[in-house]
RNA sequence: GGCCCGAUGGCGGAGUGGUUACGCAGAGGACUGCAAAUCCUUGCACGCCGGUUCGAUUCCGGCUCGGGCCUCCA
Protein backbone atom coordinates (compact mmCIF):
# COMPACT_ATOMS: atom_id res chain seq x y z
CA UNK A 1 0.00 0.00 0.00
CA UNK A 2 2.84 2.41 0.79
CA UNK A 3 4.54 1.69 -2.49
CA UNK A 4 1.54 2.50 -4.65
CA UNK A 5 2.85 5.31 -6.85
CA UNK A 6 1.64 8.67 -5.62
CA UNK A 7 -0.37 10.45 -8.26
CA UNK A 8 -1.01 14.16 -7.92
CA UNK A 9 -2.85 16.74 -9.97
CA UNK A 10 -0.45 19.30 -11.38
CA UNK A 11 -2.14 22.64 -11.98
CA UNK A 12 0.55 23.58 -14.46
CA UNK A 13 -0.22 20.73 -16.82
CA UNK A 14 -3.76 20.24 -15.56
CA UNK A 15 -3.08 16.56 -15.41
CA UNK A 16 -2.60 13.84 -12.88
CA UNK A 17 1.07 12.97 -12.68
CA UNK A 18 3.10 10.38 -10.87
CA UNK A 19 5.16 12.02 -8.18
CA UNK A 20 8.84 11.54 -8.89
CA UNK A 21 11.12 13.36 -6.48
CA UNK A 22 13.90 15.55 -7.76
CA UNK A 23 16.21 13.98 -5.22
CA UNK A 24 15.75 10.28 -4.66
CA UNK A 25 13.90 9.65 -1.42
CA UNK A 26 13.28 13.30 -0.67
CA UNK A 27 10.28 15.55 -0.97
CA UNK A 28 10.67 19.30 -0.84
CA UNK A 29 7.45 21.24 -0.55
CA UNK A 30 6.75 24.95 -0.40
CA UNK A 31 3.39 26.24 0.79
CA UNK A 32 2.23 29.80 0.36
CA UNK A 33 1.45 30.94 3.85
CA UNK A 34 -0.70 33.61 5.42
CA UNK A 35 -0.42 37.36 5.28
CA UNK A 36 -0.38 38.25 8.94
CA UNK A 37 -2.35 41.46 9.07
CA UNK A 38 -5.44 39.83 10.52
CA UNK A 39 -6.70 36.60 12.02
CA UNK A 40 -6.99 33.70 9.62
CA UNK A 41 -10.52 32.50 8.92
CA UNK A 42 -11.32 28.83 8.63
CA UNK A 43 -11.28 29.06 4.86
CA UNK A 44 -7.66 30.15 5.01
CA UNK A 45 -6.90 27.18 7.19
CA UNK A 46 -8.22 24.71 4.64
CA UNK A 47 -5.11 25.38 2.57
CA UNK A 48 -2.86 24.30 5.40
CA UNK A 49 -4.93 21.26 6.26
CA UNK A 50 -4.52 20.27 2.63
CA UNK A 51 -0.79 20.96 2.60
CA UNK A 52 -0.49 19.03 5.84
CA UNK A 53 -2.24 15.98 4.42
CA UNK A 54 0.06 16.17 1.42
CA UNK A 55 3.10 16.36 3.68
CA UNK A 56 1.86 13.53 5.88
CA UNK A 57 1.23 11.39 2.83
CA UNK A 58 4.75 12.00 1.56
CA UNK A 59 6.16 11.13 4.98
CA UNK A 60 3.96 8.07 5.19
CA UNK A 61 5.32 6.90 1.87
CA UNK A 62 8.80 7.18 3.23
CA UNK A 63 10.00 10.37 1.62
CA UNK A 64 12.24 12.58 3.67
CA UNK A 65 10.06 15.67 3.78
CA UNK A 66 11.25 19.24 3.91
CA UNK A 67 8.22 21.47 4.15
CA UNK A 68 8.41 25.25 4.11
CA UNK A 69 5.50 27.53 4.92
CA UNK A 70 6.14 31.21 4.61
CA UNK A 71 4.77 34.01 6.72
CA UNK A 72 4.08 37.11 4.69
CA UNK A 73 4.69 40.11 6.89
CA UNK A 74 5.30 42.65 4.17
CA UNK A 75 4.30 43.51 0.67
CA UNK A 76 0.59 42.84 0.46
CA UNK A 77 -1.43 45.77 -0.73
CA UNK A 78 -4.96 46.62 0.12
CA UNK A 79 -6.24 47.14 -3.39
CA UNK A 80 -4.79 46.84 -6.82
CA UNK A 81 -1.28 45.91 -7.57
CA UNK A 82 0.14 49.37 -7.60
CA UNK A 83 -1.82 51.89 -5.63
CA UNK A 84 -2.95 50.41 -2.35
CA UNK A 85 -1.54 50.73 1.08
CA UNK A 86 0.33 47.83 2.49
CA UNK A 87 -2.12 45.74 4.49
CA UNK A 88 0.18 45.57 7.42
CA UNK A 89 0.88 49.26 7.43
CA UNK A 90 -2.84 49.84 7.34
CA UNK A 91 -3.58 47.47 10.20
CA UNK A 92 -0.82 49.04 12.23
CA UNK A 93 -2.17 52.51 11.62
CA UNK A 94 -5.68 51.48 12.60
CA UNK A 95 -4.52 50.01 15.87
CA UNK A 96 -1.79 52.56 16.32
CA UNK A 97 0.64 49.76 17.01
CA UNK A 98 3.99 48.90 15.61
CA UNK A 99 3.73 47.01 12.38
CA UNK A 100 6.10 44.45 13.80
CA UNK A 101 3.82 43.88 16.77
CA UNK A 102 0.87 43.43 14.47
CA UNK A 103 2.71 40.87 12.41
CA UNK A 104 3.90 39.07 15.50
CA UNK A 105 0.45 38.93 17.01
CA UNK A 106 -1.25 37.50 13.95
CA UNK A 107 1.60 35.12 13.27
CA UNK A 108 1.07 33.63 16.70
CA UNK A 109 -2.68 33.47 16.13
CA UNK A 110 -2.11 31.63 12.88
CA UNK A 111 0.27 29.15 14.44
CA UNK A 112 -2.16 28.50 17.26
CA UNK A 113 -4.88 27.63 14.77
CA UNK A 114 -2.48 25.40 12.88
CA UNK A 115 -1.63 23.53 16.07
CA UNK A 116 -5.27 23.15 17.00
CA UNK A 117 -5.90 21.62 13.60
CA UNK A 118 -3.06 19.16 14.03
CA UNK A 119 -1.10 20.70 11.20
CA UNK A 120 2.43 19.48 11.63
CA UNK A 121 5.15 21.99 12.24
CA UNK A 122 6.98 22.59 8.95
CA UNK A 123 10.73 22.36 8.69
CA UNK A 124 10.63 26.12 8.78
CA UNK A 125 8.17 28.96 8.99
CA UNK A 126 10.02 31.32 6.74
CA UNK A 127 9.35 34.97 7.47
CA UNK A 128 9.47 37.32 4.52
CA UNK A 129 11.22 40.18 6.27
CA UNK A 130 14.07 37.86 7.22
CA UNK A 131 14.91 37.62 3.54
CA UNK A 132 14.98 41.22 2.40
CA UNK A 133 18.66 41.13 1.50
CA UNK A 134 18.20 37.95 -0.47
CA UNK A 135 15.23 39.51 -2.24
CA UNK A 136 17.32 42.47 -3.27
CA UNK A 137 20.03 40.15 -4.53
CA UNK A 138 17.49 38.11 -6.44
CA UNK A 139 15.99 41.26 -7.96
CA UNK A 140 19.41 42.56 -8.92
CA UNK A 141 20.15 39.36 -10.75
CA UNK A 142 17.06 39.65 -12.94
CA UNK A 143 16.79 43.43 -13.17
CA UNK A 144 18.83 44.00 -16.30
CA UNK A 145 17.19 41.46 -18.49
CA UNK A 146 13.65 41.38 -17.15
CA UNK A 147 12.80 44.54 -15.29
CA UNK A 148 12.39 48.25 -15.80
CA UNK A 149 12.06 51.14 -13.45
CA UNK A 150 9.16 53.55 -13.32
CA UNK A 151 7.85 55.91 -10.69
CA UNK A 152 6.35 53.19 -8.55
CA UNK A 153 9.50 51.16 -8.46
CA UNK A 154 11.05 48.24 -10.27
CA UNK A 155 8.66 46.31 -12.47
CA UNK A 156 8.84 42.91 -14.07
CA UNK A 157 8.24 42.80 -17.81
CA UNK A 158 6.21 39.65 -18.34
CA UNK A 159 6.94 39.62 -22.04
CA UNK A 160 10.56 38.70 -21.27
CA UNK A 161 9.73 35.13 -20.22
CA UNK A 162 8.14 32.35 -22.20
CA UNK A 163 4.65 31.08 -21.51
CA UNK A 164 3.72 33.76 -19.04
CA UNK A 165 0.42 32.90 -17.39
CA UNK A 166 0.31 29.28 -18.48
CA UNK A 167 -0.61 28.19 -14.98
CA UNK A 168 -3.65 30.40 -15.03
CA UNK A 169 -4.60 29.32 -18.52
CA UNK A 170 -5.17 32.96 -19.21
CA UNK A 171 -4.94 34.05 -22.80
CA UNK A 172 -2.89 37.02 -21.81
CA UNK A 173 -1.84 39.19 -24.60
CA UNK A 174 0.80 40.90 -22.59
CA UNK A 175 0.96 43.82 -24.93
CA UNK A 176 -2.73 44.49 -24.92
CA UNK A 177 -4.42 46.05 -21.97
CA UNK A 178 -7.52 47.00 -23.91
CA UNK A 179 -10.90 45.50 -23.37
CA UNK A 180 -13.13 45.47 -20.37
CA UNK A 181 -10.52 45.03 -17.72
CA UNK A 182 -11.61 46.81 -14.60
CA UNK A 183 -8.08 47.57 -13.52
CA UNK A 184 -7.97 51.29 -13.43
CA UNK A 185 -4.66 53.04 -13.16
CA UNK A 186 -2.17 50.97 -15.05
CA UNK A 187 0.31 53.79 -14.73
CA UNK A 188 3.08 53.50 -17.25
CA UNK A 189 3.64 49.79 -17.18
CA UNK A 190 4.71 48.19 -20.43
CA UNK A 191 2.23 45.36 -20.16
CA UNK A 192 -0.95 45.16 -18.18
CA UNK A 193 0.27 42.05 -16.41
CA UNK A 194 3.59 43.52 -15.33
CA UNK A 195 4.02 43.54 -11.59
CA UNK A 196 6.16 45.19 -8.97
CA UNK A 197 9.40 43.60 -7.92
CA UNK A 198 10.29 46.51 -5.66
CA UNK A 199 7.89 49.25 -4.64
CA UNK A 200 9.55 52.51 -3.81
CA UNK A 201 8.14 54.65 -1.06
CA UNK A 202 6.55 57.77 -2.57
CA UNK A 203 8.58 60.93 -2.01
CA UNK A 204 7.81 62.61 1.27
CA UNK A 205 6.34 59.49 2.85
CA UNK A 206 7.85 57.20 5.39
CA UNK A 207 6.84 53.67 6.17
CA UNK A 208 7.48 51.53 9.17
CA UNK A 209 8.74 48.80 6.93
CA UNK A 210 11.13 50.03 4.30
CA UNK A 211 14.60 49.22 3.18
CA UNK A 212 17.24 50.73 0.98
CA UNK A 213 17.73 49.20 -2.42
CA UNK A 214 19.36 50.05 -5.74
CA UNK A 215 15.93 51.24 -6.88
CA UNK A 216 15.30 53.49 -3.93
CA UNK A 217 13.99 53.12 -0.44
CA UNK A 218 10.93 50.92 -0.32
CA UNK A 219 9.59 47.41 0.11
CA UNK A 220 9.63 44.23 -1.95
CA UNK A 221 6.72 43.31 -4.16
CA UNK A 222 4.60 40.55 -2.80
CA UNK A 223 5.54 37.92 -5.38
CA UNK A 224 9.24 38.24 -4.79
CA UNK A 225 9.35 36.63 -1.37
CA UNK A 226 8.08 33.24 -2.45
CA UNK A 227 10.55 32.98 -5.30
CA UNK A 228 13.40 33.93 -3.02
CA UNK A 229 12.54 31.73 -0.07
CA UNK A 230 11.69 28.81 -2.31
CA UNK A 231 15.05 29.12 -4.01
CA UNK A 232 17.04 29.73 -0.84
CA UNK A 233 15.46 27.08 1.30
CA UNK A 234 14.61 24.37 -1.18
CA UNK A 235 16.52 25.12 -4.36
CA UNK A 236 15.18 25.08 -7.91
CA UNK A 237 13.54 22.99 -8.97
CA UNK A 238 11.93 21.65 -5.83
CA UNK A 239 9.17 19.09 -5.83
CA UNK A 240 5.83 20.63 -4.99
CA UNK A 241 4.49 24.12 -4.56
CA UNK A 242 1.07 24.46 -2.95
CA UNK A 243 -1.36 27.26 -2.30
CA UNK A 244 -4.96 28.33 -2.54
CA UNK A 245 -6.63 28.22 -5.92
CA UNK A 246 -6.74 32.01 -6.03
CA UNK A 247 -2.96 32.04 -6.36
CA UNK A 248 -3.23 30.11 -9.58
CA UNK A 249 -4.26 33.25 -11.41
CA UNK A 250 -1.86 35.97 -10.33
CA UNK A 251 0.59 35.23 -7.60
CA UNK A 252 1.93 31.94 -8.86
CA UNK A 253 2.20 32.95 -12.52
CA UNK A 254 4.22 35.94 -11.34
CA UNK A 255 6.32 33.81 -9.06
CA UNK A 256 6.94 31.41 -11.92
CA UNK A 257 7.97 34.26 -14.21
CA UNK A 258 10.49 35.44 -11.63
CA UNK A 259 11.81 31.92 -11.26
CA UNK A 260 12.25 31.54 -15.00
CA UNK A 261 14.06 34.85 -15.11
CA UNK A 262 16.28 33.92 -12.20
CA UNK A 263 17.47 30.63 -13.58
CA UNK A 264 17.46 31.76 -17.17
CA UNK A 265 15.01 29.03 -17.94
CA UNK A 266 12.97 28.53 -21.05
CA UNK A 267 9.29 27.80 -21.48
CA UNK A 268 6.97 25.89 -19.25
CA UNK A 269 6.48 22.83 -21.39
CA UNK A 270 9.16 21.60 -19.03
CA UNK A 271 7.59 22.08 -15.62
CA UNK A 272 10.95 22.27 -13.91
CA UNK A 273 11.54 25.66 -15.48
CA UNK A 274 8.81 27.01 -13.24
CA UNK A 275 10.89 26.37 -10.16
CA UNK A 276 8.81 23.44 -9.00
CA UNK A 277 7.86 20.16 -10.60
CA UNK A 278 4.28 20.17 -9.43
CA UNK A 279 1.98 23.06 -8.56
CA UNK A 280 -1.00 22.11 -6.44
CA UNK A 281 -3.98 24.24 -5.47
CA UNK A 282 -6.71 23.62 -3.00
CA UNK A 283 -10.19 24.88 -3.70
CA UNK A 284 -12.10 27.25 -1.45
CA UNK A 285 -14.29 26.76 1.52
CA UNK A 286 -17.44 28.66 0.68
CA UNK A 287 -20.55 29.66 2.45
CA UNK A 288 -23.96 30.47 1.08
CA UNK A 289 -23.24 34.14 0.91
CA UNK A 290 -20.30 33.41 -1.34
CA UNK A 291 -16.61 33.02 -0.81
CA UNK A 292 -15.26 33.90 2.57
CA UNK A 293 -13.38 37.08 2.49
CA UNK A 294 -11.18 38.74 4.98
CA UNK A 295 -12.09 42.10 3.62
CA UNK A 296 -15.81 41.50 4.09
CA UNK A 297 -15.62 42.39 7.76
CA UNK A 298 -16.73 39.55 10.00
CA UNK A 299 -15.34 36.18 9.22
CA UNK A 300 -15.33 32.71 10.69
CA UNK A 301 -12.40 32.13 12.91
CA UNK A 302 -11.44 28.76 14.32
CA UNK A 303 -11.82 30.26 17.76
CA UNK A 304 -15.46 30.99 17.01
CA UNK A 305 -16.07 27.31 16.32
CA UNK A 306 -14.32 26.42 19.53
CA UNK A 307 -16.34 28.98 21.47
CA UNK A 308 -19.51 27.46 20.13
CA UNK A 309 -18.37 24.14 21.52
CA UNK A 310 -16.91 22.33 18.54
CA UNK A 311 -13.61 20.56 18.86
CA UNK A 312 -11.24 22.06 16.27
CA UNK A 313 -10.56 18.67 14.76
CA UNK A 314 -14.20 18.54 13.75
CA UNK A 315 -13.25 21.21 11.26
CA UNK A 316 -10.32 19.15 10.07
CA UNK A 317 -12.71 16.23 9.63
CA UNK A 318 -14.98 18.48 7.62
CA UNK A 319 -12.10 19.32 5.29
CA UNK A 320 -11.11 15.69 4.91
CA UNK A 321 -14.63 14.68 3.91
CA UNK A 322 -14.27 16.59 0.67
CA UNK A 323 -11.60 16.32 -1.98
CA UNK A 324 -9.13 19.21 -1.79
CA UNK A 325 -9.85 20.25 -5.35
CA UNK A 326 -13.59 20.57 -4.77
CA UNK A 327 -15.27 23.56 -3.30
CA UNK A 328 -16.53 22.76 0.15
CA UNK A 329 -19.60 24.34 1.59
CA UNK A 330 -19.44 25.48 5.16
CA UNK A 331 -22.44 25.30 7.42
CA UNK A 332 -22.87 24.81 11.12
CA UNK A 333 -24.97 21.74 10.42
CA UNK A 334 -22.15 20.34 8.33
CA UNK A 335 -19.68 21.01 11.07
CA UNK A 336 -21.96 19.23 13.53
CA UNK A 337 -22.15 16.27 11.17
CA UNK A 338 -18.36 16.14 10.98
CA UNK A 339 -18.11 16.27 14.77
CA UNK A 340 -20.58 13.40 15.13
CA UNK A 341 -18.68 11.39 12.58
CA UNK A 342 -15.39 12.00 14.34
CA UNK A 343 -16.96 11.09 17.68
CA UNK A 344 -18.26 7.78 16.38
CA UNK A 345 -14.90 6.89 14.90
CA UNK A 346 -13.18 7.76 18.16
CA UNK A 347 -15.64 5.60 20.06
CA UNK A 348 -14.96 2.78 17.63
CA UNK A 349 -11.23 3.11 18.28
CA UNK A 350 -11.84 3.12 22.03
CA UNK A 351 -13.83 -0.05 21.60
CA UNK A 352 -10.93 -1.67 19.78
CA UNK A 353 -8.61 -0.60 22.54
CA UNK A 354 -10.83 -2.19 25.15
CA UNK A 355 -10.88 -5.32 23.06
CA UNK A 356 -14.62 -5.18 23.40
CA UNK A 357 -15.03 -6.85 20.07
CA UNK A 358 -13.61 -10.30 20.36
CA UNK A 359 -13.04 -11.90 17.04
CA UNK A 360 -14.58 -15.31 16.71
CA UNK A 361 -13.10 -16.13 13.37
CA UNK A 362 -10.37 -14.10 11.83
CA UNK A 363 -10.61 -13.09 8.21
CA UNK A 364 -7.35 -11.50 7.28
CA UNK A 365 -8.48 -11.03 3.74
CA UNK A 366 -10.99 -8.36 4.68
CA UNK A 367 -8.33 -6.43 6.53
CA UNK A 368 -5.82 -6.73 3.74
CA UNK A 369 -8.37 -5.58 1.20
CA UNK A 370 -9.22 -2.47 3.19
CA UNK A 371 -5.56 -1.66 3.71
CA UNK A 372 -5.01 -1.89 -0.01
CA UNK A 373 -8.00 0.35 -0.63
CA UNK A 374 -6.54 2.87 1.76
CA UNK A 375 -3.20 2.90 -0.02
CA UNK A 376 -4.88 3.26 -3.37
CA UNK A 377 -7.19 6.06 -2.28
CA UNK A 378 -4.59 8.26 -0.63
CA UNK A 379 -2.19 7.69 -3.50
CA UNK A 380 -4.83 8.75 -5.99
CA UNK A 381 -4.44 12.50 -5.61
CA UNK A 382 -5.18 12.37 -1.89
CA UNK A 383 -8.71 11.01 -1.96
CA UNK A 384 -9.37 11.51 1.72
CA UNK A 385 -13.16 11.09 1.43
CA UNK A 386 -12.61 7.50 0.32
CA UNK A 387 -9.97 6.98 2.99
CA UNK A 388 -12.45 7.91 5.70
CA UNK A 389 -14.99 5.45 4.36
CA UNK A 390 -12.41 2.65 4.37
CA UNK A 391 -11.32 3.58 7.85
CA UNK A 392 -14.84 3.34 9.19
CA UNK A 393 -15.38 0.01 7.56
CA UNK A 394 -12.14 -1.24 9.01
CA UNK A 395 -13.05 -0.20 12.52
CA UNK A 396 -16.33 -2.05 12.19
CA UNK A 397 -14.80 -5.34 11.09
CA UNK A 398 -15.96 -8.14 13.31
CA UNK A 399 -13.73 -10.90 12.09
CA UNK A 400 -10.41 -9.28 12.85
CA UNK A 401 -7.92 -8.97 15.63
CA UNK A 402 -8.60 -5.69 17.45
CA UNK A 403 -4.96 -5.03 18.18
CA UNK A 404 -4.10 -5.47 14.55
CA UNK A 405 -6.87 -3.09 13.56
CA UNK A 406 -5.61 -0.60 16.08
CA UNK A 407 -2.17 -0.66 14.53
CA UNK A 408 -3.67 -0.03 11.13
CA UNK A 409 -5.79 2.83 12.42
CA UNK A 410 -2.67 4.41 13.90
CA UNK A 411 -0.95 4.07 10.57
CA UNK A 412 -3.84 5.62 8.66
CA UNK A 413 -4.12 8.42 11.16
CA UNK A 414 -0.52 9.29 10.43
CA UNK A 415 -1.93 10.55 7.16
CA UNK A 416 -5.29 11.87 8.32
CA UNK A 417 -4.00 13.62 11.42
CA UNK A 418 -7.21 13.28 13.37
CA UNK A 419 -5.52 12.17 16.59
CA UNK A 420 -7.55 9.00 16.57
CA UNK A 421 -5.20 7.18 18.90
CA UNK A 422 -5.19 9.80 21.62
CA UNK A 423 -8.51 11.55 21.30
CA UNK A 424 -11.19 10.31 23.65
CA UNK A 425 -14.93 10.62 23.71
CA UNK A 426 -14.69 13.19 26.47
CA UNK A 427 -12.32 15.37 24.46
CA UNK A 428 -15.05 15.70 21.89
CA UNK A 429 -17.74 16.76 24.32
CA UNK A 430 -19.37 19.91 23.04
CA UNK A 431 -18.16 22.80 25.16
CA UNK A 432 -19.94 26.04 24.49
CA UNK A 433 -18.29 29.06 25.98
CA UNK A 434 -21.63 30.58 26.84
CA UNK A 435 -22.95 27.78 29.00
CA UNK A 436 -25.62 28.75 31.48
CA UNK A 437 -24.72 26.11 34.01
CA UNK A 438 -21.43 24.81 35.33
CA UNK A 439 -20.16 21.28 35.02
CA UNK A 440 -20.11 20.71 38.78
CA UNK A 441 -23.71 21.72 39.03
CA UNK A 442 -24.59 19.34 36.25
CA UNK A 443 -22.80 16.49 37.94
CA UNK A 444 -24.60 17.23 41.20
CA UNK A 445 -27.94 17.22 39.43
CA UNK A 446 -27.10 13.91 37.82
CA UNK A 447 -26.33 12.38 41.19
CA UNK A 448 -29.69 13.55 42.46
CA UNK A 449 -31.27 12.07 39.39
CA UNK A 450 -29.54 8.73 39.89
CA UNK A 451 -30.79 8.59 43.44
CA UNK A 452 -34.31 9.24 42.29
CA UNK A 453 -33.99 6.56 39.65
CA UNK A 454 -32.72 4.08 42.19
CA UNK A 455 -35.91 4.70 44.12
CA UNK A 456 -37.87 4.43 40.90
CA UNK A 457 -39.01 7.97 41.43
CA UNK A 458 -39.17 8.65 37.72
CA UNK A 459 -41.20 11.79 38.07
CA UNK A 460 -38.33 13.44 39.89
CA UNK A 461 -35.63 12.01 37.64
CA UNK A 462 -37.49 13.14 34.53
CA UNK A 463 -38.00 16.58 36.00
CA UNK A 464 -34.28 16.90 36.60
CA UNK A 465 -33.59 15.78 33.08
CA UNK A 466 -36.06 18.30 31.72
CA UNK A 467 -34.60 21.12 33.74
CA UNK A 468 -31.11 20.27 32.52
CA UNK A 469 -32.39 20.11 28.97
CA UNK A 470 -33.78 23.59 29.39
CA UNK A 471 -30.27 24.74 30.19
CA UNK A 472 -28.84 23.13 27.11
CA UNK A 473 -27.67 19.91 28.73
CA UNK A 474 -28.62 16.57 27.29
CA UNK A 475 -28.61 13.61 29.65
CA UNK A 476 -27.35 10.38 28.11
CA UNK A 477 -27.53 7.39 30.40
CA UNK A 478 -25.88 4.96 28.04
CA UNK A 479 -22.99 7.20 27.05
CA UNK A 480 -19.70 7.00 28.92
CA UNK A 481 -19.87 10.73 29.45
CA UNK A 482 -23.36 10.75 30.92
CA UNK A 483 -24.21 14.14 29.53
CA UNK A 484 -23.47 16.47 26.70
CA UNK A 485 -24.06 20.06 25.82
CA UNK A 486 -26.47 20.55 23.01
CA UNK A 487 -25.30 22.36 19.93
CA UNK A 488 -26.58 25.90 19.49
C1' G B 1 -17.10 42.30 -21.64
C1' G B 2 -13.30 38.14 -21.31
C1' C B 3 -11.71 33.40 -19.12
C1' C B 4 -13.00 29.21 -16.12
C1' C B 5 -15.68 25.82 -13.00
C1' G B 6 -19.87 23.41 -11.04
C1' A B 7 -25.04 21.34 -11.13
C1' U B 8 -25.66 14.03 -7.52
C1' G B 9 -30.92 11.83 -2.37
C1' G B 10 -33.40 16.44 3.27
C1' C B 11 -28.02 18.43 3.91
C1' G B 12 -22.73 17.57 2.89
C1' G B 13 -19.94 14.90 -0.36
C1' A B 14 -17.54 10.63 -3.50
C1' G B 15 -17.68 7.90 -7.86
C1' U B 16 -18.99 5.38 -12.39
C1' G B 17 -20.75 3.82 -19.81
C1' G B 18 -24.51 -1.29 -17.45
C1' U B 19 -24.79 -3.71 -9.96
C1' U B 20 -24.79 4.45 -7.94
C1' A B 21 -19.26 5.43 -1.92
C1' C B 22 -19.63 7.40 2.62
C1' G B 23 -21.13 10.82 6.60
C1' C B 24 -25.07 13.62 9.02
C1' A B 25 -30.27 13.80 9.31
C1' G B 26 -34.83 10.32 8.75
C1' A B 27 -37.05 5.33 9.49
C1' G B 28 -37.02 0.31 11.86
C1' G B 29 -34.66 -2.85 15.51
C1' A B 30 -31.45 -3.88 19.99
C1' C B 31 -30.52 -1.61 24.66
C1' U B 32 -33.37 1.62 28.30
C1' G B 33 -38.43 2.69 33.41
C1' C B 34 -38.79 6.35 29.45
C1' A B 35 -35.73 9.43 26.57
C1' A B 36 -31.00 10.33 24.85
C1' A B 37 -26.37 8.28 23.61
C1' U B 38 -24.43 3.82 21.43
C1' C B 39 -24.74 -0.49 18.17
C1' C B 40 -27.30 -3.09 13.97
C1' U B 41 -30.46 -2.60 9.66
C1' U B 42 -32.54 0.55 6.16
C1' G B 43 -35.66 4.05 2.52
C1' C B 44 -34.31 8.32 -0.56
C1' A B 45 -30.58 11.35 -6.00
C1' C B 46 -27.52 11.82 -10.56
C1' G B 47 -30.62 20.28 -13.37
C1' C B 48 -33.38 20.55 -18.49
C1' C B 49 -33.40 19.26 -23.94
C1' G B 50 -31.18 16.73 -27.77
C1' G B 51 -27.17 13.41 -29.72
C1' U B 52 -23.61 9.07 -29.66
C1' U B 53 -24.48 3.99 -27.73
C1' C B 54 -27.41 -2.31 -27.15
C1' G B 55 -27.35 0.83 -22.76
C1' A B 56 -25.69 7.47 -20.01
C1' U B 57 -25.89 10.09 -13.99
C1' U B 58 -21.21 9.06 -16.39
C1' C B 59 -19.23 10.87 -23.37
C1' C B 60 -20.74 15.17 -27.00
C1' G B 61 -23.76 19.67 -28.11
C1' G B 62 -27.28 23.28 -26.54
C1' C B 63 -30.08 25.49 -22.53
C1' U B 64 -31.09 27.03 -17.54
C1' C B 65 -29.27 27.99 -12.87
C1' G B 66 -25.24 28.72 -9.47
C1' G B 67 -20.22 30.04 -8.46
C1' G B 68 -15.19 31.69 -9.26
C1' C B 69 -11.38 34.72 -11.58
C1' C B 70 -10.06 39.10 -14.56
C1' U B 71 -8.38 43.90 -8.01
C1' C B 72 -5.95 42.04 -2.12
C1' C B 73 -7.48 37.12 -0.76
C1' A B 74 -6.30 30.01 1.26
Amino acid sequence: MRDTPLRLFNSLTREIEIFTPVQEGEARVYTCGPTVYNYPHIGNMRAYVFADVLGRTLSWKGFDLTHIINITDVGHLTDDADAGEDKLEKAAAEKSQSIWDIAQHYTEAFKADARALNIREPAQWSVATDYIEEMIEFAKSIADRHCYQIDGGLYFDVSTVEDYGRLARVVTDAKDSEGESRIGDVSDKRNAADFAIWRTTPPGETRQMEWDSPWGRGAPGWHLECSVMGEKLLGFPFDIHTGGIDHREIHHPNEIAQNQAFCGCGGLSDARNSGANIWMHNNFLVERSGKMSKSAGEFLRLQLLIDKGYHPLAYRMMCLQAHYRSELEFSWEGLGAALTRLKRIVMGVERLRENAMLATEINDEEVATLCAFFGTAISDDLKTPAVLAHLEELIGLRRADPSELLAIVADMDGVLGLDLMTLSRSDLRIRPKEAQIGEEEIEAELIRREQARALKDFATSDAIRASLAAKGVEVMDGDPLGWEWKLQ
